[in-house]
Formats: C-alpha cells, sequence, structure tokens
DNA sequence: GCTTGATCTGAACACTCGTTCATATAATCT
DNA sequence: AGATTATATGAACGAGTGTTCAGATCAAGC
C-alpha cells in the first residue's frame, strides 16, 4: 500500500485552493496564470495537475464550494416563520457572511463569464435558490400583511444587490463594526419593505 | 499636405472602441487579445496602433468616457432644491443611463483592478464625484427634515448598489417596462429614505 | 502627375500560456 | 531491506500574447 500518512496532499490541496482564490480575487481568473498560483504555494507548475485536472476545474470548485458554504451556513440557522424576524435574519446573514469572504464574494460575482456553458448553468443555479429562499420570506410577508412590496422577485434583486454591495467599500478595523453596519441596512431594508 | 477628408479614421476609430467594448463586457480585458478586437473590425494587430499606445489605452479610454459620459449627462439634467424631487430624479436618472449602457456598465465594475494604479486613481475619483452628488442630496434631505437617514455615505452606497444592480437582470423586451422597473425601485428607494 | 502622408499589411520579436510526461524523491508497507 | 506509490521536478510542446516596424496602398494637395 502507499502511505497514507505524512503524505502532504491534504496539506497542498488546501494551499493550491486558496492562492487560486487569493490570486483569482486580486487580478481575476484570466490574468492569472498557473505559474503565478505555483509560485505561491512554493511548487513548479507541473505538481498542480496532480491536484486540479485543469485551471477551469480549480475556479469551478471555489465558486461551488463558496455557494454550498453560503446555501448550507443559512439552511442552518433557526428559521422563524415572523416575516419580519425572518428578513431581519436573513439581512444580518447576508451582510455577516458576505463581509467575512471578500474574496470569494468577489470571484463568485466576477467570473462567472470565464466558467463553460455547463458549469455556468450549475453554479447559476445555486444562486437562484439562494434568491429564491429570500423571494419565499417576501411572499410570505406579503400574503400576511407584513410587508408593502410591488413585485417580490424585483424587490429580491434589489436587497440583494444593495447588501452585498457591502463588500465593495467594507474593511475591518473601518468607521463602522460589522453589527453597525447591519443596523443601518436592517433599517433600509425594513422601510423599503414597510409602507 | 495630407488628406483629411475621405479618410478612415473618423471611422475606424470609434468601431474599435465599440468592439474592444463589447469584447471587454462579454469576456473581460483580460481574456480579450488585440488580435480579437482587430479581427472585429476587419483590421490587422499593427493596425490597431495608429489608434492607441497600448491595450492599457483601450481599456482606460472605455472606462473614463464613460464616467465623464456618467457625470455630464447628471449635471446637464435640471436640479431641483426640493429634496424628495431631487433624489427621485436622481433615481431615475441613474436606472435609465445603466440599462441603456449595460456593457459600459460592466466594464467599469469589473475592469477597475486591470488599472495601473495612477488610472485607477483617475478613474476612482470621477466616481467619488458622482456618489457626492447622491450623498450632497441625501444631506440636504435630512437637513430639512425630509429623509430619515442614519448615515449618509452608507445609505449612497446602499442606493446605488441596489440600483446599479439593475443591469444584472434587465433584459430589453422583458416582463417590465423601463419606466415600470424605474417606479418600483424608486418605491423602495423612497420608503428606505422615510421613517 | 508627382509628392505627401495617413492608413494598413504582414511578418517578426521575445515572452508567456496551459498542459503533458518521463524521471526523481521520499514516505509507507510488507 | 526492498517494493510500492503518492508526490514533485524540470523540461518540453504547440499555441497565443502585446508590441514593433519596414514596406505597401491610396486618397488628397500642389
Amino acid at each position: 500500500m502507499a502511505r497514507t500518512q505524512g503524505s502532504h496532499a491534504e496539506i497542498t490541496g488546501p494551499r493550491i485552493q486558496a492562492a487560486a482564490q487569493r490570486l483569482f480575487a486580486d487580478h481575476g481568473y484570466a490574468a492569472v496564470s498557473m505559474r503565478q498560483i505555483a509560485g505561491e504555494v512554493g511548487l513548479q507548475v507541473g505538481a498542480l495537475y496532480n491536484y486540479t485536472p485543469d485551471k477551469q476545474a480549480l475556479l469551478v470548485s471555489l465558486l461551488e464550494g463558496h455557494m454550498h458554504d453560503l446555501l448550507d451556513t443559512w439552511a442552518a440557522l433557526p428559521q422563524t416563520v415572523e416575516p419580519m424576524q425572518n428578513l431581519e435574519s436573513f439581512v444580518r446573514f447576508h451582510i455577516a457572511f458576505h463581509m467575512a469572504r471578500p474574496q470569494a464574494v468577489f470571484i463568485a460575482y466576477m467570473e462567472l463569464r470565464n466558467l463553460t456553458p455547463d458549469n455556468f448553468t450549475r453554479i447559476e443555479s445555486l444562486r437562484r435558490r439562494y434568491e429564491d429562499a429570500l423571494t419565499t420570506i417576501l411572499d410570505r410577508g406579503r400574503a400576511s400583511g407584513d410587508f408593502h412590496i410591488d413585485d417580490a422577485k424585483l424587490t429580491t434583486f434589489g436587497i440583494i444587490a444593495m447588501l452585498t454591495g457591502v463588500t465593495t467599500w467594507y474593511r475591518d478595523g473601518g468607521r463602522l463594526t460589522p453589527t453597525e453596519v447591519q443596523d443601518h441596512y436592517w433599517n433600509m431594508v425594513r422601510r423599503a419593505v414597510t409602507a
């Protein structure tokens, strides 16, 4: 048998992913070479192909990991049926999750066009599933009379775009604490969906 | 003297810009080659360098043109001192302007990282000038008591992110007319800034 | 009709790209 | 100790990169 302990594959693999994530976020998928990624990890190019069949798979794995992380983390949170509370927890979760992973978020929103069509479809369906979670909350709140909204789908797009925008300006140690940011955005969202 | 009429430079120049804009928007700056751009226009690569010193200048020219277009078009609109009306016209303008130029908008938000530091600084200052226009409206409305907002800067980011997001889903001939889209977004923004 | 000069071609330059593979290294098992 | 095999090297492949430039093309001015 081959060695199962002492092998550095379990260390090298994640290190490659981390290096790819950082470089893709900073310079863009197309602008980053496999040699740059290898150099970052301290390997020669060829060694990367023990961990990924090609460059595209490296990107897909990052995107898919991020989207599943997003969906699973949200699904694991305790859910309320009370629409206003449910929306508030979605807003606070979305901001907190995105603030904590600026690189993954950046890649997930920027590099979709570098995916092959079938990979694009798979990632896109994961994103739609997440959007549907919010739309469902909005629909329930409208049905219960808690929310006054014209169009649940358009409101979903509006809210998510607004919240995700936090990653374009938020920096750790800035003027506002994460909780303060959540408070302000929740104020805006709450008022936007109530008359 | 050389010919000043009959020259196709005035035609070729804009055609190169248009081809670059379309290709950059579709595949990203780094993924597009000068040969692709030339091919789109029906030229050989070398001819491009009669119109741009290098690839980077092509991108900068697109970004700078877009930002000046944005600032100038807004400045040319009749302005009101009445905060609510002023904000409404900003919202409607922003949506209409961005819906009409999805490619330019996409590039302006995606390709900043492909700029050299000094080019980035120049483009970024133009963007800040635009954001300041909205912040000023919000500040005036807060001073007059028309708006109830926690933080004018954060509200600016929130509104602009929400409105710009329209380009990610809006398609000509879709379910909603441009005016309906404006109406819905204005409803959300209006409520978000009033108690 | 000849010169001028803007415009374009086609080839070349020096690199970099993603990917492959024979070979080397070293840790684990028998 | 020797065999096994996961992991890594280093060189090579063909193709594509941005940019340059001598020379061709051709419309306008004299």
